[in-house]
RNA sequence: GGCUCGGUGGCAGAGUGGUCAUGCAGCGGACUGCAACUCCGUGUACGCCGGUUCGAUUCCGACCCGAGCCU
Protein backbone atom coordinates (compact mmCIF):
# COMPACT_ATOMS: atom_id res chain seq x y z
CA UNK A 1 0.00 0.00 0.00
CA UNK A 2 2.29 2.53 0.61
CA UNK A 3 4.35 1.30 -2.40
CA UNK A 4 1.42 2.61 -4.65
CA UNK A 5 1.95 6.31 -3.47
CA UNK A 6 3.57 8.44 -6.27
CA UNK A 7 6.90 9.01 -5.26
CA UNK A 8 8.04 12.25 -4.34
CA UNK A 9 12.19 12.93 -3.97
CA UNK A 10 14.33 15.71 -2.18
CA UNK A 11 17.42 16.44 -2.54
CA UNK A 12 18.93 18.75 0.10
CA UNK A 13 23.01 19.70 0.43
CA UNK A 14 25.03 22.91 0.94
CA UNK A 15 25.84 25.86 -0.86
CA UNK A 16 28.12 24.56 -3.57
CA UNK A 17 27.68 20.71 -3.00
CA UNK A 18 26.69 19.60 -6.10
CA UNK A 19 22.71 19.35 -5.46
CA UNK A 20 21.80 20.90 -8.98
CA UNK A 21 24.28 18.85 -11.17
CA UNK A 22 22.75 15.20 -9.33
CA UNK A 23 19.28 16.78 -9.49
CA UNK A 24 19.33 17.15 -13.46
CA UNK A 25 20.95 14.31 -13.86
CA UNK A 26 18.14 12.31 -11.91
CA UNK A 27 15.48 14.16 -13.51
CA UNK A 28 16.84 13.23 -17.01
CA UNK A 29 16.60 9.60 -16.08
CA UNK A 30 13.71 9.55 -13.63
CA UNK A 31 11.27 11.50 -15.71
CA UNK A 32 11.05 14.09 -12.76
CA UNK A 33 10.31 17.62 -12.90
CA UNK A 34 12.64 19.63 -10.80
CA UNK A 35 11.34 22.52 -8.02
CA UNK A 36 13.62 24.72 -6.44
CA UNK A 37 13.41 24.84 -2.74
CA UNK A 38 16.05 28.01 -2.56
CA UNK A 39 15.31 31.67 -1.29
CA UNK A 40 17.38 33.03 -3.49
CA UNK A 41 16.28 31.50 -7.15
CA UNK A 42 12.78 32.60 -7.02
CA UNK A 43 14.04 36.02 -7.83
CA UNK A 44 14.64 37.67 -11.36
CA UNK A 45 18.02 38.99 -11.88
CA UNK A 46 19.74 37.05 -9.22
CA UNK A 47 21.42 34.76 -12.23
CA UNK A 48 24.88 34.66 -11.48
CA UNK A 49 25.23 34.99 -7.94
CA UNK A 50 22.74 32.18 -7.04
CA UNK A 51 23.74 29.97 -9.50
CA UNK A 52 20.73 29.82 -11.64
CA UNK A 53 20.59 26.48 -13.31
CA UNK A 54 19.83 26.91 -16.96
CA UNK A 55 17.80 23.39 -16.68
CA UNK A 56 13.89 24.20 -15.75
CA UNK A 57 12.87 24.31 -12.48
CA UNK A 58 9.78 25.07 -10.88
CA UNK A 59 9.90 28.00 -8.26
CA UNK A 60 12.74 30.07 -10.14
CA UNK A 61 12.29 33.97 -11.17
CA UNK A 62 8.71 33.90 -9.52
CA UNK A 63 9.31 37.27 -7.78
CA UNK A 64 10.99 40.50 -8.65
CA UNK A 65 13.90 41.38 -6.25
CA UNK A 66 11.71 44.22 -4.64
CA UNK A 67 8.85 41.88 -3.74
CA UNK A 68 9.25 39.90 -0.79
CA UNK A 69 8.54 35.70 -0.94
CA UNK A 70 8.36 33.28 2.47
CA UNK A 71 8.10 30.04 3.79
CA UNK A 72 4.34 29.89 3.87
CA UNK A 73 3.97 30.66 -0.05
CA UNK A 74 6.63 28.25 -0.70
CA UNK A 75 4.95 25.41 1.31
CA UNK A 76 1.46 26.40 -0.70
CA UNK A 77 3.27 26.32 -3.82
CA UNK A 78 5.08 23.34 -3.15
CA UNK A 79 1.72 21.66 -1.87
CA UNK A 80 0.17 22.70 -5.09
CA UNK A 81 2.59 21.98 -7.37
CA UNK A 82 3.35 18.14 -6.49
CA UNK A 83 -0.14 17.76 -7.23
CA UNK A 84 0.24 18.94 -10.93
CA UNK A 85 3.61 17.33 -11.68
CA UNK A 86 2.13 13.51 -10.29
CA UNK A 87 -0.97 14.42 -12.28
CA UNK A 88 1.00 14.51 -15.14
CA UNK A 89 2.50 11.31 -14.51
CA UNK A 90 6.23 12.72 -13.51
CA UNK A 91 8.27 12.56 -10.46
CA UNK A 92 8.51 15.74 -8.29
CA UNK A 93 11.86 16.38 -7.59
CA UNK A 94 12.68 19.00 -4.67
CA UNK A 95 15.98 20.15 -4.83
CA UNK A 96 17.35 23.08 -3.13
CA UNK A 97 19.20 24.01 0.26
CA UNK A 98 16.69 26.15 2.13
CA UNK A 99 16.10 24.04 5.03
CA UNK A 100 13.15 26.32 6.25
CA UNK A 101 11.72 25.83 2.87
CA UNK A 102 11.73 21.78 3.41
CA UNK A 103 10.42 22.22 6.84
CA UNK A 104 7.04 24.19 6.01
CA UNK A 105 6.73 22.30 3.33
CA UNK A 106 7.21 18.31 4.89
CA UNK A 107 6.44 19.75 8.30
CA UNK A 108 3.35 21.93 7.65
CA UNK A 109 3.25 25.17 9.33
CA UNK A 110 0.07 25.90 11.74
CA UNK A 111 -2.22 28.51 10.12
CA UNK A 112 -0.87 31.59 11.81
CA UNK A 113 -1.48 35.14 10.37
CA UNK A 114 0.90 36.06 7.60
CA UNK A 115 3.67 38.72 7.77
CA UNK A 116 2.04 42.19 8.44
CA UNK A 117 4.55 44.88 7.16
CA UNK A 118 2.80 47.61 9.27
CA UNK A 119 2.20 45.81 12.46
CA UNK A 120 6.63 45.04 11.57
CA UNK A 121 7.07 48.36 10.96
CA UNK A 122 5.70 49.12 13.82
CA UNK A 123 7.29 46.48 16.23
CA UNK A 124 10.66 47.68 14.81
CA UNK A 125 10.36 51.28 15.55
CA UNK A 126 9.69 50.01 19.05
CA UNK A 127 12.30 48.41 19.05
CA UNK A 128 14.78 51.27 17.53
CA UNK A 129 13.42 52.92 20.92
CA UNK A 130 13.53 50.91 23.61
CA UNK A 131 15.50 48.24 22.42
CA UNK A 132 14.33 44.22 21.93
CA UNK A 133 15.01 42.99 25.17
CA UNK A 134 12.43 45.22 26.34
CA UNK A 135 9.92 43.64 23.73
CA UNK A 136 10.83 40.41 24.69
CA UNK A 137 9.62 41.54 28.55
CA UNK A 138 6.50 42.48 27.21
CA UNK A 139 6.13 39.32 25.09
CA UNK A 140 6.51 37.27 27.85
CA UNK A 141 3.66 38.99 29.62
CA UNK A 142 1.39 37.83 26.87
CA UNK A 143 3.15 34.69 25.94
CA UNK A 144 6.09 33.35 28.53
CA UNK A 145 6.53 30.32 26.08
CA UNK A 146 7.65 31.67 22.79
CA UNK A 147 9.33 33.94 25.41
CA UNK A 148 11.56 31.48 26.91
CA UNK A 149 12.40 29.93 23.42
CA UNK A 150 13.57 33.04 21.77
CA UNK A 151 16.64 34.92 22.82
CA UNK A 152 16.19 38.79 24.28
CA UNK A 153 18.80 39.56 21.62
CA UNK A 154 16.42 37.40 18.42
CA UNK A 155 14.93 40.81 16.87
CA UNK A 156 13.69 38.14 13.77
CA UNK A 157 11.80 35.80 16.17
CA UNK A 158 10.65 38.04 19.14
CA UNK A 159 9.04 40.47 16.10
CA UNK A 160 7.45 37.62 14.41
CA UNK A 161 6.15 36.44 17.30
CA UNK A 162 4.72 39.75 18.69
CA UNK A 163 3.19 40.17 15.25
CA UNK A 164 1.61 37.23 15.39
CA UNK A 165 -0.05 38.21 18.94
CA UNK A 166 -1.05 41.75 17.91
CA UNK A 167 -2.17 40.55 14.13
CA UNK A 168 -4.58 37.85 15.97
CA UNK A 169 -5.02 38.31 19.34
CA UNK A 170 -3.66 34.63 19.48
CA UNK A 171 -0.03 33.77 20.74
CA UNK A 172 2.19 31.94 18.61
CA UNK A 173 2.51 29.14 21.15
CA UNK A 174 -1.62 28.02 20.67
CA UNK A 175 -1.04 28.61 17.17
CA UNK A 176 1.53 25.82 16.69
CA UNK A 177 -0.34 23.77 18.78
CA UNK A 178 -2.95 23.51 16.11
CA UNK A 179 -2.08 21.05 12.84
CA UNK A 180 -1.94 23.22 9.80
CA UNK A 181 -4.32 23.10 7.01
CA UNK A 182 -2.52 21.95 4.33
CA UNK A 183 -2.04 17.85 4.50
CA UNK A 184 1.26 16.59 5.02
CA UNK A 185 3.08 15.56 2.05
CA UNK A 186 4.10 11.95 3.72
CA UNK A 187 0.62 10.85 4.07
CA UNK A 188 0.04 10.98 0.42
CA UNK A 189 3.59 10.53 -1.02
CA UNK A 190 6.45 8.03 -0.53
CA UNK A 191 9.06 10.30 0.10
CA UNK A 192 12.83 9.99 -0.89
CA UNK A 193 15.18 12.34 1.27
CA UNK A 194 18.72 12.28 0.43
CA UNK A 195 21.55 14.51 0.81
CA UNK A 196 24.86 15.38 -0.69
CA UNK A 197 28.00 17.11 0.51
CA UNK A 198 31.57 16.83 0.37
CA UNK A 199 32.71 14.45 3.19
CA UNK A 200 35.46 16.80 3.90
CA UNK A 201 34.90 20.35 5.65
CA UNK A 202 37.95 21.76 3.98
CA UNK A 203 36.91 20.42 0.51
CA UNK A 204 33.56 22.34 0.81
CA UNK A 205 35.26 25.34 1.45
CA UNK A 206 37.75 24.78 -1.67
CA UNK A 207 34.61 24.18 -3.85
CA UNK A 208 32.82 27.65 -2.55
CA UNK A 209 36.05 29.24 -2.99
CA UNK A 210 36.42 28.02 -6.53
CA UNK A 211 32.74 28.93 -7.22
CA UNK A 212 32.95 32.80 -6.39
CA UNK A 213 35.96 33.18 -8.40
CA UNK A 214 34.28 31.85 -11.36
CA UNK A 215 31.21 33.96 -10.20
CA UNK A 216 33.45 37.16 -10.27
CA UNK A 217 34.44 36.22 -13.65
CA UNK A 218 31.49 35.59 -14.73
CA UNK A 219 30.09 39.07 -14.03
CA UNK A 220 28.86 39.18 -10.48
CA UNK A 221 29.60 42.60 -10.01
CA UNK A 222 27.85 43.81 -12.95
CA UNK A 223 25.03 42.01 -12.34
CA UNK A 224 24.29 43.19 -8.57
CA UNK A 225 25.07 46.61 -10.03
CA UNK A 226 22.53 46.72 -12.67
CA UNK A 227 20.32 45.84 -9.51
CA UNK A 228 22.13 48.66 -7.36
CA UNK A 229 21.24 51.75 -9.83
CA UNK A 230 17.40 50.48 -10.25
CA UNK A 231 17.28 53.10 -7.03
CA UNK A 232 14.21 51.81 -5.95
CA UNK A 233 15.71 48.33 -4.16
CA UNK A 234 17.69 48.43 -0.70
CA UNK A 235 19.90 46.56 0.94
CA UNK A 236 17.07 45.12 3.52
CA UNK A 237 15.32 43.32 0.96
CA UNK A 238 15.30 39.58 1.40
CA UNK A 239 16.84 39.32 -2.33
CA UNK A 240 19.53 41.73 -1.99
CA UNK A 241 20.74 40.22 1.35
CA UNK A 242 21.42 36.95 -0.68
CA UNK A 243 25.17 35.77 -0.10
CA UNK A 244 26.90 37.44 -2.82
CA UNK A 245 24.80 40.17 -3.70
CA UNK A 246 24.76 41.83 -0.51
CA UNK A 247 28.87 42.13 -0.13
CA UNK A 248 29.02 43.31 -4.24
CA UNK A 249 26.41 46.15 -2.65
CA UNK A 250 28.07 47.09 -0.12
CA UNK A 251 31.14 47.30 -2.20
CA UNK A 252 29.41 49.62 -4.77
CA UNK A 253 28.17 51.99 -1.70
CA UNK A 254 31.93 52.07 -0.77
CA UNK A 255 32.11 50.48 2.59
CA UNK A 256 34.66 47.93 1.22
CA UNK A 257 37.29 47.61 -1.19
CA UNK A 258 36.36 44.80 -3.71
CA UNK A 259 38.68 42.49 -2.29
CA UNK A 260 37.20 42.79 0.97
CA UNK A 261 33.91 42.50 -0.41
CA UNK A 262 35.01 39.15 -2.31
CA UNK A 263 36.57 38.15 1.17
CA UNK A 264 33.60 38.80 2.87
CA UNK A 265 30.79 36.79 0.59
CA UNK A 266 33.12 33.92 0.63
CA UNK A 267 32.72 34.01 4.61
CA UNK A 268 29.22 34.04 4.16
CA UNK A 269 28.97 31.38 1.94
CA UNK A 270 31.01 28.97 4.24
CA UNK A 271 28.74 30.70 7.16
CA UNK A 272 25.60 29.59 4.81
CA UNK A 273 26.94 26.56 4.48
CA UNK A 274 27.66 25.72 8.12
CA UNK A 275 23.92 26.51 9.10
CA UNK A 276 22.49 24.18 5.86
CA UNK A 277 25.04 21.49 7.67
CA UNK A 278 23.28 22.17 11.01
CA UNK A 279 19.76 21.44 9.99
CA UNK A 280 21.14 18.45 8.04
CA UNK A 281 22.55 17.07 11.02
CA UNK A 282 19.63 16.46 13.05
CA UNK A 283 16.90 16.42 9.28
CA UNK A 284 15.53 12.87 10.26
CA UNK A 285 15.62 10.23 7.20
CA UNK A 286 18.19 11.52 5.17
CA UNK A 287 20.25 9.31 2.80
CA UNK A 288 23.50 10.53 2.43
CA UNK A 289 25.89 10.57 -0.43
CA UNK A 290 29.53 12.00 1.10
CA UNK A 291 31.52 13.38 -1.78
CA UNK A 292 34.77 13.67 -2.39
CA UNK A 293 36.85 14.92 -5.54
CA UNK A 294 38.75 12.70 -8.54
CA UNK A 295 41.21 14.31 -11.11
CA UNK A 296 41.04 18.43 -11.68
CA UNK A 297 40.52 20.04 -8.72
CA UNK A 298 40.87 23.25 -9.92
CA UNK A 299 37.70 22.90 -12.23
CA UNK A 300 35.88 21.80 -9.56
CA UNK A 301 33.11 19.59 -11.80
CA UNK A 302 30.60 17.94 -10.69
CA UNK A 303 31.86 15.25 -13.25
CA UNK A 304 34.45 14.47 -11.06
CA UNK A 305 32.23 14.29 -8.13
CA UNK A 306 32.36 10.41 -6.20
CA UNK A 307 30.78 9.23 -3.20
CA UNK A 308 30.56 7.15 -0.22
CA UNK A 309 34.10 6.20 -0.07
CA UNK A 310 33.51 3.44 -3.06
CA UNK A 311 34.52 5.41 -5.98
CA UNK A 312 30.44 5.25 -7.18
CA UNK A 313 29.09 8.07 -8.68
CA UNK A 314 26.75 10.42 -6.86
CA UNK A 315 24.10 9.61 -9.48
CA UNK A 316 24.52 5.38 -8.98
CA UNK A 317 24.14 6.24 -4.80
CA UNK A 318 20.98 8.16 -5.76
CA UNK A 319 19.33 5.71 -7.51
CA UNK A 320 20.39 3.30 -4.97
CA UNK A 321 18.47 5.10 -2.19
CA UNK A 322 15.65 5.85 -4.49
CA UNK A 323 15.17 1.96 -5.45
CA UNK A 324 15.20 0.40 -1.92
CA UNK A 325 12.54 -0.24 0.12
CA UNK A 326 10.89 3.15 1.69
CA UNK A 327 12.57 3.88 5.15
C1' G B 1 77.54 49.84 14.04
C1' G B 2 74.36 53.67 16.89
C1' C B 3 69.45 55.64 18.04
C1' U B 4 64.07 55.35 17.95
C1' C B 5 59.62 52.79 17.70
C1' G B 6 57.32 48.22 17.65
C1' G B 7 56.73 42.60 18.34
C1' U B 8 49.56 40.45 21.89
C1' G B 9 45.34 34.10 20.01
C1' G B 10 44.44 32.46 12.25
C1' C B 11 43.96 38.06 11.14
C1' A B 12 42.99 43.08 12.96
C1' G B 13 43.51 45.64 17.39
C1' A B 14 43.00 47.63 22.88
C1' G B 15 44.97 47.07 27.61
C1' U B 16 46.68 45.94 32.58
C1' G B 17 51.58 44.32 38.41
C1' G B 18 47.18 39.65 40.45
C1' U B 19 39.03 37.17 37.78
C1' C B 20 37.31 39.82 31.41
C1' A B 21 39.21 43.54 25.95
C1' U B 22 36.86 43.67 21.50
C1' G B 23 36.00 42.81 16.18
C1' C B 24 36.59 39.41 12.04
C1' A B 25 37.45 34.44 10.56
C1' G B 26 37.00 29.32 12.25
C1' C B 27 34.16 25.73 15.11
C1' G B 28 29.41 24.14 17.57
C1' G B 29 24.24 25.24 18.13
C1' A B 30 19.14 27.43 17.57
C1' C B 31 15.51 28.69 14.15
C1' U B 32 6.85 27.68 12.23
C1' G B 33 5.49 33.44 7.04
C1' C B 34 12.53 38.13 5.78
C1' A B 35 15.93 31.94 6.38
C1' A B 36 21.61 32.86 1.22
C1' C B 37 18.01 35.89 7.19
C1' U B 38 18.61 36.47 12.26
C1' C B 39 20.31 34.91 16.88
C1' C B 40 23.24 32.12 20.76
C1' G B 41 27.71 29.72 22.44
C1' U B 42 33.05 28.97 21.90
C1' G B 43 40.16 30.72 22.67
C1' U B 44 45.17 29.00 29.63
C1' A B 45 47.28 35.12 23.03
C1' C B 46 50.87 38.18 25.01
C1' G B 47 58.86 37.26 20.50
C1' C B 48 63.06 34.69 23.52
C1' C B 49 66.13 34.27 27.99
C1' G B 50 67.13 36.05 32.71
C1' G B 51 66.05 39.50 36.82
C1' U B 52 62.82 42.38 40.40
C1' U B 53 58.27 40.81 42.89
C1' C B 54 54.20 36.88 47.07
C1' G B 55 52.78 37.39 41.68
C1' A B 56 54.76 39.58 35.30
C1' U B 57 51.96 39.93 28.95
C1' U B 58 52.53 44.49 31.92
C1' C B 59 58.67 46.86 35.46
C1' C B 60 64.32 46.11 34.49
C1' G B 61 68.38 43.92 31.43
C1' A B 62 70.40 40.99 27.45
C1' C B 63 69.14 38.74 22.94
C1' C B 64 66.22 37.77 18.35
C1' C B 65 62.94 39.81 14.56
C1' G B 66 60.54 44.06 11.82
C1' A B 67 60.09 49.33 10.40
C1' G B 68 62.33 54.06 10.37
C1' C B 69 66.31 57.40 11.24
C1' C B 70 71.65 58.46 11.87
C1' U B 71 77.24 57.90 10.94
Amino acid sequence: MADSKPHLICLMGPTASGKTDLAIELARVRNCELVSVDSALVYRGLDIGSAKPEYPHHLVDIRDPGEVYSAAEFAADAHQLVGEITARGRTPLFVGGTMLYFKAFLEGLADMPAADPEIRREIEAEAELQGWPSLHARLAEVDPESAARIHPNHSQRLGRALEVYRASGVTMTEWQSQQGSLPLPAARYRITQIAICPGDRIELHRRISIRFTQMMAAGLLDEVRELYVRGDLHPDLPAMRAVGYRQMWQHLAGEWSLEDAVARAEAATRQLAKRQLTWLRKWPDLNWIYTHEEGNLAAGRESDLVGNGKGEKPLQLALNYLDKAPL
